[in-house]
DNA sequence: ATAGTGTACTATATCAACTAGTACACTTAA
DNA sequence: TTAAGTGTACTAGTTGATATAGTACACTAT
């Protein structure tokens, strides 16, 4: 479900966020479902479960799941994404960042295009749905 | 010319190479174009020289700059882009990335493109040029 | 009661990033 | 030759994020 890459220096708590993001995009898991315990989850990656709070939090920051202390955490609804304009601005910035770094790989505008689309059609779906 | 930002995680010599690589696709500095010495970009960023260095010697890395010893730096050709492969891989996932962030702020997909697009046209021309 | 949930707290260890200072090898020009 | 400017290498030290370990608390469900 989850896969920690060992090499590397990205934080384990931000690999948890992103490939758990993916998962929901994908649909892989669904509204109200619910996710791994904070012990079981940590159990599972042999890492220590203040790790997995930390993106359990994280995730909750970004209106991605939802807690509730006792029960456990569940996939909240896709409505209304928090802090929508920092990260919409910092999205922007990504997206240039991206398009500098394919110029330099001395890619085509066409090819990079058809990079982003592709990925397109599996997140959002192949034809041209409303969502 | 280049603006480092204090706030956030982001290490200031990724901050340099990130820009250097902007600039140069934005086509603001062109092969062959003397950049700022260490020591002088050091001293007008109110950084550690080391810093500078540090950056530089992965934009040489990448094959965005040539440094000659003695004489200074400079933007280098375009033809040879190094660790192809590599970067490409990292590409596309940063690509996956993206597309999960941009759904998961609830923009649909056009919208999405239509970011990509604008960003395309500033880099790589307006028009559908061979280049 | 018991087990399972998320959370909070302190303490500790590790490592990347950055700074500071010094020194060396090289090129250019006076 | 001398002086200034280039990139580079090295040691030493500080800071902050990351991750771990251990313990404890409040809540929920059975």
């Amino acid at each position: 479900m989850i896969r920690l890459q060992e090499r590397g220096t990205t934080p384990i708590y931000e690999q948890i966020v992103e490939q758990m993001k993916a998962l929901i995009a994908k649909g892989a898991m669904r509204t109200g479902e619910k996710v791994p315990s904070v012990r079981e989850l940590s159990s599972t990656l042999l890492i220590n479960p203040n790790t997995v709070s930390k993106a359990y939090q994280e995730l909750e920051r970004q209106g991605v799941i939802q807690t509730i202390r006792g029960k456990g955490t569940f996939v909240a609804e896709p409505d209304a994404p928090r802090m929508a304009v920092e990260r919409n601005e910092a999205l922007q910035e990504e997206v240039r960042r991206l398009a500098v770094e394919a110029k330099h790989l001395g890619l085509k505008r066409e090819q990079f295009v058809e990079m982003i689309t592709r990925e397109c059609d599996f997140l959002w779906g192949d034809g041209h749905a409303a969502d």
